[in-house]
DNA sequence: TCACTAGTGCGACAGCAGTTGCATTAAGAT
DNA sequence: ATCTTAATGCAACTGCTGTCGCACTAGTGA
């Protein structure tokens, strides 16, 4: 998961490091400036003064632009809190949520957007997501160690419920954000959780 | 809210309400037939039989066309389904919105992707979910009359609970529908709800 | 130091999106 | 029937996106 598509014996040497090192940092800049909107290949190009040309053949378009950028960018070993208590690790994790997607220049946002005209964007976006939930199964898994939860939770599914609050204000629906929303998600998700709603497909009361 | 901005003395009759009907028509045509990827303003007009600067003269861009066809083709007088409990009428919505998404072509999916490139389509999908949030809170009071939730419960945000799951899903994470999530997000959000997770602000055992 | 070639620069090109000015048609009023 | 003008048709134009062939630069290995 580095740069670009590789064709034979690369050659991550001087100039092509510098070339990326220059487009990255255009993305970036243009996307503080002007946002998402008016971001296009012509423009980091110009930018970076590196050529049109090399920027479409190395990126292909605007979503692979901000797919290199966000893997340029993104920690590897990224990991939950550890609160000590399943509500206080959703709601961090939610408040990291909530900061991503209200930063400006939130490449979050802007990859989300651009997953709507890129497939490359949309796959990145979906192999970024799916790594996240997948690190964080790790807080169900310490939740159900210290008793909070029934053993069998379905951890993507609570994980889901917890921050899925979250994009649909944000993201779909255009509230503005809620300082709040974060520790509220998370406890109803938490609340529901610990009531087995998420064990085994059945929920209480069914 | 009905098709153009009009600009003094309109002039609903013959040809502009034949052209409507043409142009609708074949946005929605293009949309079954290539989806929205492929639902250019000149592909419509070329279908429709009608000039390309008409179209664009009345309708902008193609949000504002899936803008126009939401309009035409949405019912004014929907109302929630009364199946007698939260849970149900939760369920019975996400089934709603579920099927919504799912469809093909699915005129909501095409207008959420046109909500990122056009601020019409944006506009008007907000509107849409506003209504639709709003006739929704039907469903909280009924719950709270039978007591099945305490009163003072904030409609909105069980109801954003509730649904959040399938668009996040759908709509985000590209996940495959799941023919169980639209009655496992209501009965989870249900059961929140019933715990007084959506009531003035504070949540059991904070 | 030298040869090989991946990567880049460059210009030209096709194609689509969206706009503008003007001519034409037809809806609605008298 | 006649007039007014909203709505449409038409053609030309700008500007942006993305591609292609070719020349050239500079890593990389020998």
């Amino acid at each position: 998961m580095s740069s670009a598509p590789p064709s034979g014996r690369t050659r991550p040497g001087g100039r092509t490091a510098r070339t990326r090192a220059q487009v990255l940092a255009a993305v970036s800049a243009e996307l503080a400036e002007h946002g998402f909107d008016a971001l296009t290949v012509d423009s980091v190009a110009a930018r970076s003064g590196v050529h049109r040309t090399t920027v479409y053949r190395r990126w292909r378009d605007v979503g692979g632009l901000l797919t290199d950028l966000l893997d340029a960018t993104s920690d590897d070993d990224w990991q939950p809190a550890d609160t000590g208590s399943l509500r206080g690790d959703l709601a961090a994790l939610n408040r990291e949520i909530q900061q991503s997607l209200t930063e400006r220049p939130s490449i979050a946002a802007a990859l989300i957007a651009a997953s709507f005209r890129s497939e490359e964007a949309a796959r990145a976006l979906r192999r970024l997501w799916d790594d996240r939930y997948g690190r964080c199964e790790l807080v169900v898994e310490r939740a159900v160690q210290r008793g909070e939860l029934p053993p069998g939770t379905d951890a993507r599914a609570l994980l889901v419920t917890a921050t899925a609050p979250l994009y649909h204000q944000l993201v779909l629906l255009g509230t503005p954000p809620d300082p709040r929303l974060p520790e509220h998600a998370a406890a109803t998700a938490a609340l529901a959780a610990r009531a087995g709603a998420f064990t085994s497909g059945d929920v209480e009361g069914e």
